[in-house]
DNA sequence: TTCCAAGAACCCGTTACGTCA
DNA sequence: AATGACGTAACGGGTTCTTGG
């Protein structure tokens, strides 16, 4: 008997939820699994340049029709209704990196909140982390030769030194609370729809086309995985509460039934001399009927004992409860809790 | 090859500020 | 106008990982 729970993100996935579709006999039981769909990243993953594959990956694997499974796909899509920004267009992409010659505007600038004299700070700061030079993104520069990577590197130093220099710039005064507009807001959000981690140049590309400081995006990146993950937490929360519910009810449901054998053994105490008795069910209409094996090797079916143990709720037992065995594990869907 | 220090990126808890009822 | 609740930008400290010597 297996049972695996996890709040947030798993960095593990239950090994035996990939194959608890192939129940068999001795996966008695509940097998419950709680594995959030959420991408189980790793920063080394992210910097290795994985995530996207790792993303899909896991993404099949909890797709495989898991015993219990909660979809909790934090990045859902826009739901009906709700309309996307329109006509976002993501710095880090090539057709957004490539300045139109002549052009002093870049995509998306004209924010007027908290416009920030970072410009001269940012200008033509396009790095790479070391760390991150493959990037989870499939983009130009995915694949560099060494002069791209020297380039990078060099921008990257600059990149610092300006930070540092605006770092310092502010240092004599108190922290001021800038709030973001809601286009800002809404271009950062799309952003990290589309990855929640960002590499050093995708992150200065946001700060450039978003009139922010490197620093304001990076912050604002991991206020929003904080409360991904919170949400996320008080999901989990929710569902397995309703779990534990659903299990309480299962648990007194089968209490009562034990107690009706046992009361029935002891009214009839012929009972274990009767031949033995198998449940068969219909498969199309998963009704389950006692079967008698007589002693002469002949099989009745007896109708009025035929019984079916479907409720509204659940499916019918379809197996004789024999000692050491228990129901075999209760199937819950996705959202049927 | 192993060890170690430095640096970067991130998470987490907290603080401070803006907004709204 | 004052106030408390709430959301969130920003910060500081700690952890983990990578990299170069």
């Amino acid at each position: 008997m297996e049972l695996a729970l996890s709040l947030g993100y798993t960095s593990k996935p239950f090994k035996f939820l990939d194959k608890t579709p192939r129940l068999s006999s001795k996966d008695l039981g509940f097998c419950m699994g709680l594995g959030s769909a959420f991408p189980a990243t790793t920063r080394s993953q992210d910097k290795l340049g994985s995530h996207e594959s790792n993303y899909q990956d896991d993404e099949r694997r909890v797709s495989s029709d898991p015993p219990l499974q909660l979809d909790l796909l934090p990045f859902s899509p826009v739901p009906r209704g709700h309309q996307a920004p329109s006509k976002i267009r993501f710095p880090w992409l090539a057709d957004n990196l490539v300045s139109e010659p002549g052009s002093t505007e870049a995509p998306g600038r004209g924010f007027d909140v908290n416009r920030l004299s970072m410009d001269d700070a940012d200008e033509g700061a396009a790095i790479s982390s070391p760390n991150s030079a493959a990037s989870s993104f499939q983009m130009d520069f995915a694949i560099r030769g060494g002069r791209d990577r020297k380039r990078d590197l060099e921008a990257i130093d600059a990149e610092r030194a300006s930070s540092r220099a605006s770092d310092d710039e502010e240092n004599g005064l108190a922290r001021k609370k800038l709030r973001l507009s809601k286009e800002q807001s809404a271009f950062l959000e799309e952003s990290f729809k589309e990855h929640n981690t960002l590499n050093p140049k995708q992150k200065l590309a946001l700060a450039k086309q978003l009139n922010l400081r490197p620093r304001q995006v990076e912050v604002w990146f991991q206020n929003r995985r904080a409360r991904t993950k919170l949400k996320q937490t008080e999901v989990d929360c929710e569902y397995l509460k309703r779990c534990c519910e659903t299990l309480t009810e299962e648990n007194r449901r089968l209490q009562k039934e034990l107690q009706d054998l046992r009361a029935l053994k002891t009214s009839q105490p012929f009972y274990m001399q009767l031949p033995a008795t198998t449940l068969t069910m219909c498969p199309s209409c998963e009704r389950v009927a006692t079967t008698t094996t007589s002693s002469s090797g002949g099989t009745t079916t007896n109708p009025s004992t035929t019984t079916t143990t479907s409720t509204t709720n659940s499916k019918p037992r379809l197996f004789p409860l024999s000692q050491g065995q228990l129901h075999p594990p209760t199937k819950l869907l996705h959202g049927s809790l």
